[in-house]
DNA sequence: CTGTCCATGTAAGGCGTTACATGATTGT
DNA sequence: ACAATCATGTAACGCCTTACATGGACAG
């Protein structure tokens, strides 16, 4: 279960609540992992339940308690197992594939509609991630480096975004491309 | 509901029973979206109810009755607004990103044995497709062909298919050449 | 005084998987 | 004799989403 251990990576570095959960979701990996408030915070009772994670709570008088989550040594090396161990193969699921695939029944206007729709949203994809990674590469002033390596790890997240991004656009233009000149046939393969 | 619509394309093209609903997707689809068989009858049974199919059962004596699903008319306006309506962007959710964004705890050894893994199957992958396609597109003797069109809209998802595993081998090579060098910084963009 | 942020959760429902159950026919 | 194929389903559980509920602090 992904989510889980994202969140013990998360808590590895710092004990957080569940609501700064949400927020380092958000900010750094909701480009490949989102995960939402009341699956997080039923994923943190689940895992206190296990022992892999522990919780404090600070209380604040007239203001509802805060409860922050910390990594176990349990959980600790939960974690490492899971990351250590390659994942077994997951199935895609393309929706927009399915659409594709019974096209034969819709116009070649119809299908150009969708995938300039498609094409569209890809390419808002790529500037999006190219202006994430010049603004986190971009050398800073008075910023703590963090660890370039660890650093290294998180911009490979986004190189794979673009990159699968791009192949979607380089496969929408060859089919919008086919269907404009009503090219049917298969391509040659190398 | 992508699997509801994936069967009323099926059916589009034929009546069929809950059994060869499983054949075809296992046939056709799987490589972009696999059904389990008792999904497909639980959906089927909810189409029912909705008047998206309608049921005849064949009795067969000595043997299980056998249930053939048609597609009706409010099933096929349904099927054809779902083909030609974009679908709303969909959220990325690779567990393998989240090894690698928490990659920073881990050795260099550990994360290309990981990374080298996927290259495996990826590499499988693309070869199977690739397998496929030229059978598929290989000129047979005494094959109805059926129309080009629509068995290239079904080619269509295939290259999608080996475009994507492409990416994803471009990636992790260029990402396992790095951590072998030992050489964290940025990519420069253009 | 309205909305956003902080901070916690519950409830209900949809989609998907795995396992279980049944039983005849056909192929090796 | 055994396995695979044909053909139907139910039960239970897991993950995820959406909507609902509460309530103080603070900014415009």
């Amino acid at each position: 279960m992904s989510l889980k251990h994202a969140i013990l990576g998360f808590l590895s570095y710092k004990s957080l609540s569940g609501y700064d959960l949400k927020k380092a979701f958000d900010k750094s990996v909701r480009h490949f992992w989102s995960a939402n408030q009341s699956q997080i915070y039923r994923t943190l009772a689940q895992m206190t339940d296990e022992g892999l994670v522990e919780r404090e709570v600070v209380e604040r008088e007239e203001r509802l308690d805060m409860k922050i989550y910390s990594i176990t040594n349990t959980g600790r090396s939960e974690l490492h197992n899971w990351l250590t161990t390659p994942l077994p193969e997951r199935e895609t699921r393309e929706p927009f594939l399915i659409q594709i695939f019974f096209g034969g029944t819709l116009s070649d206007e119809e299908l150009l509609k969708l995938l300039h729709h498609e094409s569209k949203s890809a390419k808002e994809n790529l500037l999006a991630y190219h202006a994430i990674y010049q603004a986190t590469t971009a050398p800073r002033v008075g910023e703590s480096s963090t660890d370039a390596r660890s650093f290294f790890f998180s911009l490979l997240t986004l190189e794979y975004g673009m990159e699968s991004n791009r192949a979607l656009l380089k496969w929408l233009n060859s089919a919008i491309e086919r269907i404009e000149v009503k090219n049917y046939s298969p391509k040659a393969l190398k």
